[in-house]
DNA sequence: TGTTAGCACTCTTCCTGTGCGAGTGCTAAC
DNA sequence: GTTAGCACTCGCACAGGAAGAGTGCTAACA
């Protein structure tokens, strides 16, 4: 058997009544909502065909048909092949950073927030993360009588910083210094190769070497604790609006993943950094997501670094949305993201 | 009709019940389970009157008794009264902490996730809000030709930090003599003082005025927007675990709740800066959680201000062993802010 | 006077049976 | 190839009934 054009527009049918009432829908309402021209009993052969095909799976022999994860993966694809769909609402995505927002986590923050509410899914933001970031300035700043904070910036604009003790009686002078030298030995470098190099460094400054020490413990431990990407969720309880997590223990399932931050940025991140994934029911690979699909986007940094922006909804998602708002939004946050630091936002590039 | 011995220490069995099994606890429970060397009957009697003097409440006639608000109030108190009580598990609360954890945020984050996890509760901890900040030292730090990081430190040891866009030709040791002059004018501003005092500085220091006049931007755009309390959050899904959350409505408006921070964190802090605080039910002045407790314990930084943990549970909550995890949780905050800064972990207080 | 046993009564919960409606599959006619 | 018709299936909602839990009341007892 072979799915022709009339197959693929009826199977189109059932996945948009699907995704729109999530109950399975039966022969009649095609017949009549959807100007196919046939009638329901037509309708029933073809159904019966496509079931046969592995694109409708029947909850029992008397209810309706819905469709399974390779109807929604044929749905997806062609709707991918003919083009990001422009979508009704989509261009309101860009009112939503007007106001000036500089710290990267709050930016990641918002986008979650406003992407959940823009598609009533559960949203998920991940910042950047690219190849192993190289040091490019090291400043040690006095807080109090003996505590300094450290402050690294990195080429990826990372900023770690932290507090470490110092012998009362070093200076503002006497950090600076340091500071100095520490960048220009170690700039460059990656965080790993750092901490190889510091106790050269720390016999070489001798008389620092209070300092220094404290500084190694800072390293060494930030090596062994890696900050982990900054994983920012909106909507969670969005999920909830939909009959397939009325169940309470499908739910608590759900907001249990969600809570474990580190695993759903794995999830999210998924296998690679392509520009735009669909992963439909079983694609996502994680048990507890076998009714879920997960969309994502990536964004840009300047340093080239790919961020994810996801959205994780009901297979029966309203994916052409998601899809064209998610799009929206990885270009918004890479407009943000590079074209803000390099030039005033009035003069033009180059 | 009046409260005496008896009626009490039968109110407390039938709370304790209740808070075990979630379900409405008869006469006959009471009875033999609790040793009271009393019959079905006589407890009949005595759940009649507490029934009348408004301690328990009956979902129907033939259900057993359920504690009211007012129950519940005078069993925290009394709680309370007798000190708080060493808990079982109490004591493990102090290997949570045992690698050390420098940014506040992720000791709150971590903090929130122990709590919950102890208590299997939702678990909320709340940054250290007190006076306003004063600045202690502003220190710029190039990041690459034309962009320079901010960071501020405050008496309060918070850090904020940003990046704000300087002349390409400024180098560091320009950045770090300008830092110095502003620290030494500006050390023990407020910020809106030192916004106010900004306008001058650039007049005096000119020269270096390009750098300064983006500062001043940073200044006034970080008077506007607040940079409010760190929220963290913990265990939202432990809540779906008690039959009170089975209904997924209700379960939907919790989370929504859980989800819009500035609100919970306002919730959360309450009233006052009380060392210690228990709402039951109605009390907490929340619609929405209205069957829920909440209780709140504050720890001090430093600089003595108060940050908030708290606990949101049902209002069938393990209300000693919630009350003293919190407790053993709040000095360990208190020890891991104040103290930690101070002195060496192996050196005594001087 | 306080306590207890006994009993009728109430109300929920669970189970079962039934009718209804939605939807299918099949067959025969067009 | 399409369609009308019909028998059939199955879930769902609802009603009725049995079981169980728990109460309130009364009368007897220490």
């Amino acid at each position: 058997m072979q799915m022709d054009e009339r197959k693929r527009r009826i199977l189109r049918a059932i996945i948009d009544d699907y995704i729109l009432t999530g109950v399975p829908v039966g022969s009649r309402t095609i017949s009549k909502k959807y100007e196919t021209g046939l009638s329901s009993a037509t309708i029933r052969n073809e159904m019966s065909d496509l079931e046969e095909l592995g694109f409708l799976d029947q909850p029992h022999v008397s209810a309706g048909r819905i469709p399974s994860a390779k109807a929604y993966r044929l749905y997806v694809d062609s709707l991918l092949q003919s083009g990001v769909i422009p979508d009704d609402s989509a261009e309101s995505v860009l009112g939503h950073f007007s106001g000036r927002i500089h710290q990267m986590e709050d930016v990641i923050d918002h986008a979650a927030r406003v992407l959940s509410s823009l598609t009533q899914y559960t949203a998920v933001v991940l910042s950047p993360k690219g190849m192993e970031p190289r040091l490019q300035t090291i400043q040690l700043v006095q807080i109090s009588m003996g505590s300094a904070l450290v402050v690294i910036v990195t080429d990826q604009g990372v900023i770690r910083d932290s507090v470490i003790r110092i012998s009362p009686d070093v200076d503002g002078d006497t950090l600076y210094a340091i500071s100095r030298t520490l960048t220009n030995e170690l700039r460059g470098c990656t965080l790993s190769e750092a901490c190889r190099m510091l106790p050269e460094l720390i016999r070489r400054m001798e008389g620092n070497d209070e300092v220094l020490r404290g500084l190694y413990g800072y390293f060494t431990e930030g090596q062994q604790t890696p900050r982990s990407t900054h994983v920012a969720i909106g909507g969670t309880s969005n999920m909830l609006n939909y009959p397939e997590y009325s169940d309470v223990d499908k739910a608590r399932n759900f907001l249990s993943l969600m809570e474990t931050r580190d695993k759903l940025a794995e999830i999210v991140r998924g296998n690679g950094e392509l520009a735009f994934t669909v992963r439909i029911g079983p694609e996502t690979g994680v048990p507890e997501m076998a009714d879920c699909s997960i969309v994502t986007a990536s964004y840009s940094t300047r340093g080239g670094q790919q961020g994810t922006i996801g959205v994780i909804g009901p297979t029966r998602m309203r994916y052409s949305r998601v899809i064209s708002i998610l799009n929206m939004m990885g270009h918004q946050l890479t407009d943000m993201f590079t074209g803000e630091d390099e030039e005033h936002p009035d003069g033009n590039k180059g």
